[in-house]
DNA sequence: ATGAAAGCGCTAACAA
DNA sequence: TTGTTAGCGCTTTCAT
């Protein structure tokens, strides 16, 4: 192993000074600073990440945790954050919370609590008042996506206004049998949106002068099959099938794509379905969605995070910053007929 | 920050005798072990990795290094090596090589350079000889999985095999007209799967007496947009349509079913349809594959590497570790009709 | 079985 | 601008 004493043997100068030079912290002479840059390239020297967090309390690392990874939006925002703080020269510890059992509670218990961290993104996650507290325990910065987190500087995006955006599109286009499939209540392992975009539906429909109907609500998981099989029963209801689908999520809208498809019903002809995130597969089925951007939120997360993990910095005001989305119409909805 | 310190003055005993009693490393009388554990509880008291690993060589955590993470069988293998490796109580660092530019570069010559980690493992990894070098230099375990990387331990599937048997499987059911949609050549960011793939598929056909023909293979890419225009173009042929399609992967597959759909053709009566992988969405769709278990790769690779990284372990040959898989028939396949 | 003490490789006062 | 040096918190000989 190469160490710095060897690095500044080959330059010729102190220790110090080699550290100095390589950090860029602390004053030192163009000439040293080749000299220290030539020697550790010819000897391939790397900082030790061990001996230089102990010294300095600085572990260039950042842990990343997340409540599930199996899924479109989360993978993307970790994408979009490791990246980002590979820029910045810093690693990624990742913590899954998934998978149940005593695990989650080690994270917070033990990973969390061996110093091997400069500082937390946490992504979509809702946590329990002691998860918060251990959090805020470990005196480092926190940044949140999708949260809220009390006292954590969140990055959010507006459920309400998005899901009610939705639900205006459809009314615009004349709908009134307007059905909403939403997220089952256990799926509440990352925070509220389920309920958020419910409200934003409700909202909509009752500024529309339309009174929400119950049979018109589903709750299904956010997946393509859960999406199917919501759209199966509600559109099979011979009575008063909807003429609109808005789903919570792009995953269950082509869920419902394909749920009416198999009922021989054409979309948007005979139903109109719109979406919610932006997904991947959305252009792919002409679905009309809201997209966000979690790769995007990935990166601001660590913008925010190495802007408090800046040595002057100026410690901010935990607050939420909302988040852009834009309404992208496809071919999944049009105006009802009939 | 509570130190060993605390604990030990509070236990009554020696740093070293903390030390001791909570690695398991040494001697330590009962008495002393329960003494200590209290004091640790009640002081909250967790090990500082990085003074640990300075004092003893040893991190505690891993390095995950993937080319893409935006992909089912990626994250699988993630997840099942994440979850396993925090029973083992190490970390997670991820290195993900996708994004290209330097980022690619840096992740050899810094990231893995600084000490942080004591193994690796490398998932469905296609390595430059120079990477490789760079990772041997390193001098510490890595487990590929899907690999193979040169003088390295990996698990792999038998692809040959298992296009084989995926062909068998539709000739047995009395297919001849028999097309294969692969990887295109530039997705050989992981090693050479398309390649392989295809082989065991025009192997198959020759020894039913089939000769492959050229009209019935195309390349795409490993997703469902890329399965459905391979698909469209396939079953578009006027002439000869082909009565199956063996793609390289379900994702492919599913795009294959969507495409053969939009044609108008009902599969498996028109078409028949098999994949691989046993993608989370193939029971949905009912497509008929041969299942890999990237969450079960991902836990036997840690497996491996903790029998490597104990203290008196045999170092192993490197060699290849053949995985399982199976052939999952659901409803996309059926005798050809006509 | 236990304790004293010497580092592990680096950073950050402090002095020069 | 540079070098000297005292730790950072822990592990691990080496005595006892």
């Amino acid at each position: 192993m190469v160490s710095i004493e060897d690095v500044a043997q080959r330059a010729g100068v102190s220790t110090a000074t080699v550290s100095r030079a390589l950090s860029g912290n602390g004053p030192v002479s163009a000439a040293a600073r080749e000299k220290v840059a030539d020697a550790a390239t010819a000897l391939g020297y790397v900082v030790s990440s061990s001996a230089s967090s102990l010294a300095s309390g600085r572990t260039k690392n950042v842990g990343l945790i997340v409540p599930y990874l199996a899924r479109w939006f989360f993978i993307s925002a970790v994408e979009g954050a490791q990246q980002a703080l590979m820029r910045h020269g810093y690693d990624v510890t990742l913590y899954n919370l998934s998978g149940g059992g005593g695990e989650r509670d080690s994270v917070f218990d033990v990973f969390l609590q061996r110093q091997r961290i400069d500082g937390i993104i946490a992504i979509s996650l809702e946590l329990s008042p002691v998860e918060v507290a251990s959090l805020h325990a470990l005196g480092k910065p926190v940044v949140g996506v999708g949260g809220p987190i009390e006292g954590v500087r969140t990055l959010t995006v507006d459920d309400v206004a998005i899901s009610r955006l939705a639900t205006e599109h459809l009314l615009a286009l004349g709908h009134e049998r307007i059905a909403h499939v939403g997220g089952s209540e256990t799926y509440d392992l990352d925070f509220h949106i389920p309920t958020n975009r419910r409200v934003g539906y409700e909202l909509a429909l009752r500024e529309a002068g339309i009174e929400p109907r119950p049979e018109y609500f589903t709750s299904a998981d956010f997946t393509i099959e859960g999406g199917y099989h919501a759209a199966k029963q509600l559109l099979g209801n011979p009575r008063s099938r909807p003429t609109a689908i808005f789903a919570a999520a792009d995953e269950m809208a082509i869920g419902c794509i394909l749920a009416a498809r198999d009922l021989g019903l054409v979309v948007p002809r005979d139903v109109s379905i719109i979406g919610i995130d932006g997904h991947e597969l959305s252009e792919f089925f002409g679905l009309t969605t809201i997209a966000q951007y979690p790769r995007a939120q990935g990166e601001h997360a660590v913008d925010i995070l190495m802007n408090e993990l800046r040595p002057g910095k100026h410690a901010e005001v935990p607050g939420n910053i909302p988040l852009g989305y834009d309404l992208i119409v496809r071919s999944s909805t049009s105006r009802p007929t009939g």
